[in-house]
DNA sequence: GTTTATTTTAATCATTTGTTTAATTTTTTA
DNA sequence: TAAAAAATTAAACAAATGATTAAAATAAAC
């Protein structure tokens, strides 16, 4: 015996939501790459917008879960702490390239509620990674400390369908662009730390 | 006599897509927000994936157009034609925070025509920008430096979302913050050119 | 000022899409 | 193995949505 029903209709979602977004998914999609009944859907999950946010809860631990074990470590230094991220995100996102953009863009649609904004809390203002990354630079706030250390990781993968959409650059390049960016991410993290915001 | 009605649609147009994506949209939430008849949509426009198209190539234009004449620039070091480049871009996208990650996910969704495919290679296969850019780092490739480039900029306002619709931050805090990430961004993007894309 | 062209409107169409229903099949229970 | 429960299916519903139409209103041309 394979997948339950209820788990195919799962992975299908996940494959679905992140691909069209939530506007953009139809449950008659997530069915058919379900390979099951339109109406097993609703018998499973009620609901698309039910269905959706379990995904989305799903999504934002798999985005940003992924920091808190690392960063709330008391045994390792900073500087050990960021490179194991930075190797984990990419992995991760070598993986999953759309997860990003994806859990961002439903953000902003306010496709969320309140069991995601507490996990969103929960991870954000986690004391113990508050205080080590606060380290990485006194003179820089929590947020732009934060907001800088997840940019410089993520925005190659949230960026590339600039360049693989206008056929600037394939699939493959991407790939391979993406090895080298992984050494220049680690530096230009590090660099953060020699910020200082009262210079013009 | 004000505003045509073709023009009220193309506001309309701008405000609705912008805020939905293209799959969220409506093209009654258009008419509405216009103040005209639904009709007339189609009327003046055909459809709403030729009215969508219109909006996006001049998305594209607003968003990476900024870059070409400034970067291109003969007369001008570097070093200030990074600082003109950060600074407009603030302009803009304190004005319409919104616009990146607009672009950038509906590029995914290859919500585009050759018209838009082309516009972004003329932009990023631009000699000059290519030229004056490698002269940042001539260890990283010319994909590396646009791609950090313009993400070390444009970064702050696509995470916006995270902290904003989780309530981490308000509005007034997002602004507020964005001040002093300008100066952290116009050091960051500085410090590309200490990177050395050998080192582990 | 009459005719012609353009613009606007309300109504309607044809699909699409999320969801439900009622019947059927399969599985579990006793 | 008979009865009950759970899972699956095909069909259909109701609302949403992009688009069209035909008539009415307005503006332009002559």
């Amino acid at each position: 015996m394979g997948i339950s029903t209820q788990d195919k209709i799962k992975i299908a979602a996940r494959k679905i939501f992140i691909e069209k977004g939530y506007s953009g998914a139809r449950t008659r999609d997530i069915a058919e790459e379900a390979g099951i009944n339109l109406a097993l859907v609703n018998y499973y999950y009620r609901s698309k917008d039910t269905l959706f946010k379990i995904i989305m809860e799903e999504k934002i631990d798999e985005l940003f879960g992924t920091i808190i074990p690392i960063l709330a470590k008391k045994d390792t230094s900073l500087i050990e702490k960021i490179d194991e991220v930075v190797d984990k995100y990419f992995d991760l996102l070598l993986k999953v390239p759309e997860l990003p953009l994806f859990v961002i863009n439903e953000l902003r649609q306010e496709n969320i509620n309140s069991k995601i904004v507490n996990r969103l809390k929960v991870i954000f203002e986690n004391k113990d990674i508050v205080k080590y990354l606060n380290e990485l630079n006194p003179n820089l706030s929590n947020y732009h400390i934060m907001m800088n250390f997840i940019g410089i990781i993520i925005f190659p993968f949230i960026s590339k369908p600039i360049f693989v959409s206008s056929s600037i650059i394939d699939q493959n390049e991407f790939s391979a662009l993406i090895k080298t960016q992984k050494g220049i991410v680690s530096q230009l993290v590090k660099s953060l730390a020699l910020i200082n915001p009262q210079i013009k």
